[in-house]
RNA sequence: GGGGCUGUAGCUCAGUUUGGUUAGAGUGCCGGUCUGUCACACCGGAGGCCGCGGGUUCGAGUCCCGUCAGCCCCGCCA
């Protein structure tokens, strides 16, 4: 039906008959002459009809047609009089005379339109998805698509070229105990019984392990039926990695080689080996575990000199254990009072009670920390006149979240400049546990993390401080990915999930097939899963996950196009062995 | 579950602060003129449940209450 792509006809082809196939973007009708512009997934082309050179039904046709319309051409490629020349095409120096036209299909008159004139605003993304086929064919949209689809391509080539192998896990399998809540699927055939859908194949790769694969890897659709948000979606894609006999050092020398080959794809820099930052020295440096790189600012530690001045609530917060821990912002001083106040309430929505900040001037220290500082302060502090301090007292685990907030929002305020474009980061050692709001203990990461072996004999005294072999790795202050080497030892494993407050006989029902393929012989085994949507947005430059999935949840988890999830009928659900309440 | 922003013509928006005649613009759409346009140009026309429901008022796009939807964030998401 066609004979080349309408963005691949050159000047080259001029004299050549060619087909061309594709949709109507624009037409310009100038009366005995008409110029249509041809789309298909290649790019645009112009094509004329004139009756110099097209047959009557053409010139007629032409005439009929409108925007979305799917045409077919038959024409010679012309080079474009000198005059008539558009650089702003990239075929714009030839066109296609149309000698013949056949319509495929009319279009209604598009709902949303898919040519935008320079600088129109998008539709709304309420729209966009409504009529998502049309939004597909805006030519952003299909490049970051086909971007997507290279980077798997070369995910695939990667992990193949280092001896990996995909496998596919179930869709349909085992509730799982903790973590998000689980997408449930109805067994007809057992009524009353539910399979679940993954949230990721964590335990399957596990059993792959054991089963002697040594190198896993899959892109993994996965299921969280968690609200949503820019960045997460209720279903997603993961890379899926696992590998036995290896170190945190294998997975990191990995995942770093397909970055700088992703990196290439998508023409941007990677450099690896990336930085490594510890957990608590992420937590010390930068308050938080996934710090945004890109710029340098960072904590520090002022309780020795804060700490001595003549204030109740700096010296009590020594007294009870606390530190002072703020930003040394150079040149601060020159934010006004509302853009200070801006940054306290980002650290006070974090939980801090509030923060201390003193302006330096050329002959003393203003604002509420200010009056309490002595003639050598801002020197012991280095700070210059000029400069901002910022500070909040406390234990860390207030302060740290709370200057976290403040550093993103100073960066915002200062208008910082980046020291990079592309910040990667791998930190590591992250606790196994975390406390929980209501004082129980919860995994951190998941409940198979291998506990550090300097750190596995405080499992009982100490269990908060025991670090794991876990590790996550960051890009521009974002989690990109997640992972670490697990537990293979079956005792182990009982014991640290007996640790979360699971029964024996929870254990046994939920975990015991794990256990049991433990007890078969593991080897050991660690792996990562990185975020597959999340790199397609970053990498084609885009920030939200709607953008590189062809068929999008809103905010809402709902599906805009196909109208889903949907009510079912009384028939369906009793066949199934479900009845449905009320909305109590 | 909570907070914020948004919802007016097919689309993008103005109008809402301070209630007041017939709700506007650009674009698209329909009809017409036009042989080198490319945001074609020019002439004419049609097009509105102001998200939905209720209330206040002589009068509501505008004020109040509720609700729905989209987006952003918190909780949540190992």
């Amino acid at each position: 039906m066609r004979s080349n792509g309408a963005g691949m006809v050159t000047p080259d082809m001029a004299g050549e008959e060619v087909r061309i196939a594709g949709w109507v973007h624009r037409r310009r009708d100038l009366g005995g002459l008409v110029f249509l512009d041809v789309r298909d997934r290649s790019g645009l082309l112009q094509a004329s009809a004139g009756p110099g050179w097209s047959s009557p039904e053409a010139m007629e046709a032409v005439r009929g047609l409108g925007p979305e319309d799917v045409i077919g051409i038959r024409g010679v490629v012309a080079p474009r009089p000198e005059a008539a020349r558009n650089p702003d095409m990239a075929t714009g120096d030839v066109e296609v005379q149309i000698t013949e036209l056949e319509v495929f299909n009319k279009a209604r008159t598009p709902a949303i339109p898919v040519y935008l004139p320079p600088e129109e605003e998008l539709p709304s993304e309420k729209l966009r998805l409504r009529h998502r086929v049309l939004d597909l064919r805006r030519h952003d949209l299909q490049a970051r698509l086909i971007l997507r689809h290279r980077l798997v391509l070369e995910v695939r080539n990667f992990f193949h070229e280092q001896g990996f192998v995909e496998i596919e896990t179930p869709m349909l399998t085992k509730p799982t105990p903790e973590g998000a809540r689980d997408f449930l699927v109805p067994s007809r055939v057992h009524p009353g019984e539910f399979f679940a859908l993954p949230q990721s194949p964590q335990i399957y790769k596990q059993l792959l392990m054991i089963a002697g694969f040594d190198r896993y890897v899959q892109i993994a659709r996965c299921f969280r039926d968690e609200d949503l948000r820019a960045d997460r979606q209720p279903e997603f894609t993961q890379i899926d990695v696992e590998a036995s006999f290896v170190q945190p050092e294998d997975i990191y020398g990995w995942c770093e080689g397909l970055m700088a080959r992703l990196a290439e794809v998508a023409g941007i820099e990677a450099d690896p080996p990336f930085l490594r930052l510890t957990y608590q020295d992420a937590m010390e440096r930068f308050g938080c575990d996934r710090p945004d790189l890109r710029y340098g600012l960072e904590i520090g530690d002022y309780s020795d000199v804060l700490g001595a001045l003549d204030s109740n609530i700096l010296r009590g917060a020594i007294a009870k254990g606390g530190r002072i821990r703020g930003l040394h912002l150079a040149g601060g001083a020159r934010l006004s009072r509302k853009q200070i106040d801006a940054i306290e309430r980002a650290a006070k929505a974090e939980g801090a009670p509030g923060l201390f900040w003193a302006k330096i001037q050329e002959d003393r220290a203003t604002g509420p920390m200010g009056r309490f500082f002595r003639d050598d302060t801002s020197a012991r502090l280095a700070l210059s006149p000029g400069d901002l301090i910022l500070a909040a007292a406390g234990p860390d685990r207030v302060t740290s979240p709370a200057l976290d907030a403040a550093r993103r929002a100073s960066i915002q305020a200062l208008e910082l400049p980046r020291t990079t474009a592309h910040a990667w980061l791998w930190v590591t050692g992250f606790p196994v546990f975390e406390e929980g709001a209501d004082g129980t203990m919860g995994a951190n990461h998941h409940p198979f993390v291998q506990p550090h072996p300097d750190d596995i004999h405080r499992l009982d005294s100490d269990p908060l401080s025991v670090r794991g072999l876990a590790y996550d790795l960051v890009y521009n202050g974002t989690e990109l990915g997640s992972g670490s080497v697990r537990v293979h030892d079956a005792d182990l494993q009982a014991r640290l999930l007996g640790m979360l407050g699971l029964s024996e006989d929870e254990i046994a029902t939920k975990f015991g097939f794990l256990l049991e393929a433990l007890r078969a012989g593991a080897p050991p085994h660690g792996g990562i899963a990185l975020g597959m949507d999340r790199l397609a947005a970053w990498l084609s430059g885009g920030t939200s996950l709607r953008d590189v999935i062809a068929f999008p949840k809103t905010t809402a988890a709902r599906a805009l196009y196909e109208g889903a999830p949907v009510q079912v009928g009384a028939a369906e659900l009793a066949a199934l062995g479900i009845s449905v309440g009320g909305s109590e």
